[in-house]
DNA sequence: AGCACGCCGACT
DNA sequence: GTCGGCGTGCTC
């Protein structure tokens, strides 16, 4: 008997060995096999009756039985080729830790799905979505897996839904017996991150996806794709139930929901918050506080609530102070950035170079102001203005909190009195297709999180902006509607995808952008495919990065037609790395 | 001639 | 991802 095995390794090809006479293998098991002079674990994905000489032994099982059916196998396969990575390398990536020393464990060959079983998908928004879930799981008869975007998500998950935890924070022990636990019926829930996504929940289970929106959803490393994407093959493949859910879900995640016939459900329920929009057009301000907002602190704080102000990470951009237009390039709609330095705009996606202009092109004011505050200024002004009111960075349970989106999180719900978004320009400006979507994401979130008769306090020059009316409305399609009309214009995802090729290393970085211009000379000239000039990254441009616009075969075109940048894309000090559909 | 480095393919 | 083979070109 041959075994074919696939390792973590770059590249297409499996290794066949030889299966020493009286070993059962099947695909889907781990096994030790000698490459290059030395043992090496790989996964087994064939096992055929044939009598080839000269080839080596399997040096040894790691798994007694197979961890995954064939059915994940293919799917694992699904994932590497849509993400231009191996089979090996993603397989190997998610499966659970090797057997310990103890040995002896309880297992069972993990189910394939049924032909017949057909697949639904549902998309579950509004507040009432999560004690939705814990219901209906608890009712369920069957299996479920719970994919969450972090560890520390997928605890506070396994603990609501008293479900099983498949995560990497979860000790390796328990991580696999677990998984053998789910292989044998006897785990109704799994709930994990994105290294749970082949357990083997008998199918046909519920596969739900929490906060599908969140990009940490796709971290680096393998597996190289959004956990939606794969998760959504997974239910195609087995026939499952697949949910998934979001405060706000992702602009792809609404158009594929409509364009495919997913089932919407809105799980709206309770009250919404007054949405107040504190206009800073015109104003010249030397604080971050308007007065609506200084009064929101003010009246809810005096009411015995706490107050959560949102900033931005870094302030960003720059917009006409007068009527707060955005600086964008004509071509990819995108924010440009200011060169303080040499007093210039530049787009972060094409190159395009040109001055600061004298005047607004459209309101004609001469005025332009950066779009953001950061925390420390933010502080320092409301422990100003409030000085008897206990403020903090950290602690969520002080009277007024100051931080990133995390702390509506860390609140929990209906804690919080009001929320002020201190600065969504800030959002709105960043160099970033998706930066409308993280607005509109962080406003609905903001406003699920205020607890009834709480308020919401927006400080932005666009009022207008349809991700404001939108959440002042409590209408999501009045956001998706003009978003996904502006994705399809430029052609964003989901009507073209994105691929972004890295080079690094090399001396002064010359090497790396030399691979990649031998890159984009590969790319150039063919039909439905847009190369943007590459650009340096990173300290000194140590970087060098090429974004490709194509269509929905991207991943297969590229493969062709890399094929020999990408066969020695590993260097001993440079490296090229190619992201499908990168999230930011 | 002897060695260093870098390129390139190969790994069963 | 990593290792080693081999060609080029420099040095003793």
């Amino acid at each position: 008997m041959i075994a074919d095995v696939v390792f973590d390794l770059p590249g297409e090809r499996s290794f066949s060995y030889l299966v020493p006479p009286g070993l059962t293998l099947r695909p889907g098991q781990r096994v030790a096999a000698p490459l290059r002079g030395r043992p090496r674990v790989g996964v087994v994905v064939e096992v055929r009756e044939s009598q080839a000489a000269g080839l080596a032994s399997i040096a040894r099982v790691v798994d007694p039985v197979p961890l995954v059916p064939a059915s994940s196998l293919a799917l694992a396969r699904w994932a590497a080729a849509e993400s231009l990575s191996s089979w090996g390398s993603t397989l190997l990536a998610l499966l659970p830790p090797p057997p310990g020393a103890s040995g002896a464990e309880p297992m069972a060959l993990p189910a394939e799905p049924r032909a017949s079983a057909k697949p639904t998908a549902e998309l579950w928004v509004g507040a009432g979505r999560e004690a939705r879930l814990v219901d209906e799981l608890g009712a369920a008869r069957g299996s479920a897996l719970v994919i969450a975007p972090d560890r520390e998500t997928a605890a506070r998950w396994a603990a609501r839904l008293d479900g099983a935890r498949l995560d990497g924070d979860a000790p390796a022990a328990e991580r696999r017996a677990v998984w053998l636990a789910a292989a044998r019926g006897r785990t109704r829930t799994v709930v994990g991150t994105r290294s749970a996504l082949l357990a083997p929940v008998p199918p046909p289970a519920t596969l739900a996806v929490v906060d599908e929106a969140d990009a940490a959803h796709k971290p680096p490393g393998h597996p190289r794709l959004h956990s939606r994407e794969i998760m959504v093959e997974r239910a195609w493949i087995e026939g499952g139930r697949l949910l998934l859910l979001a405060a706000a879900p992702a602009a792809e995640t609404w158009w594929r929901a409509r364009a495919e016939g997913w089932t919407l459900r809105d799980h709206t329920l309770g009250p919404w918050p007054e949405v107040v929009t504190a206009d800073t057009r015109g104003i010249l301000r030397n604080h971050p506080l308007t007065l609506p907002l200084t009064r929101a602190i003010e009246e809810t704080t005096r009411g015995g609530r706490r107050v959560a102000l949102l900033v931005g990470r870094r302030p960003a951009g720059l917009g006409c102070a007068e009527c707060g237009a955005l600086l964008r390039c004509p071509d990819c709609g995108l924010p440009l950035g200011h060169q303080r330095a040499r007093a210039m705009l530049s787009c972060a996606l094409c190159g395009r170079l040109e001055p600061l202009p004298d005047r607004c092109p459209g309101c004609r004011g001469h005025r332009f102001a950066s779009l953001g505050w950061d925390a420390d200024r933010v502080e320092a002004s409301v422990r100003r203005r409030f000085p008897r009111l206990s403020v903090s960075r950290t602690d969520v349970r002080a009277q007024v909190v100051i931080g990133t989106s995390r702390v509506i999180r860390a609140a929990g719900p209906g804690e919080l009195g009001a929320v002020g978004v201190v600065a969504l320009d800030a959002l709105l400006g960043a160099p970033d297709f998706r930066a409308g979507e993280r607005a509109f994401g962080l406003l609905w979130t903001a406003a699920e999180a205020v607890r009834p008769g709480g308020r919401l306090v927006v400080q932005t020059r666009h009022p207008e902006h349809e991700a404001v009316r939108a959440v002042t409305r409590r209408q999501r399609a009045a956001f998706y509607g003009p978003e996904l009309a502006f994705r399809e214009e430029l052609g964003y995802p989901p009507f073209r995808r994105l691929c972004r090729i890295t080079a690094r290393g090399g001396a002064g970085g010359g090497a790396a952008r030399a691979l990649v211009q031998e890159c984009a000379r590969a790319l150039e000239g063919i039909a439905d495919l847009k190369v943007y000039p590459p650009a340096a990254t990173g300290l000194a441009g140590a970087r060098v990065r090429l974004l490709v616009k194509g269509p929905a075969t991207l991943p297969r075109l590229i493969r062709e037609l890399l094929a020999d940048v990408l066969a020695k894309r590993r260097r001993a000090d440079r490296v090229v790395e190619v992201e499908m559909d990168p999230v930011s």
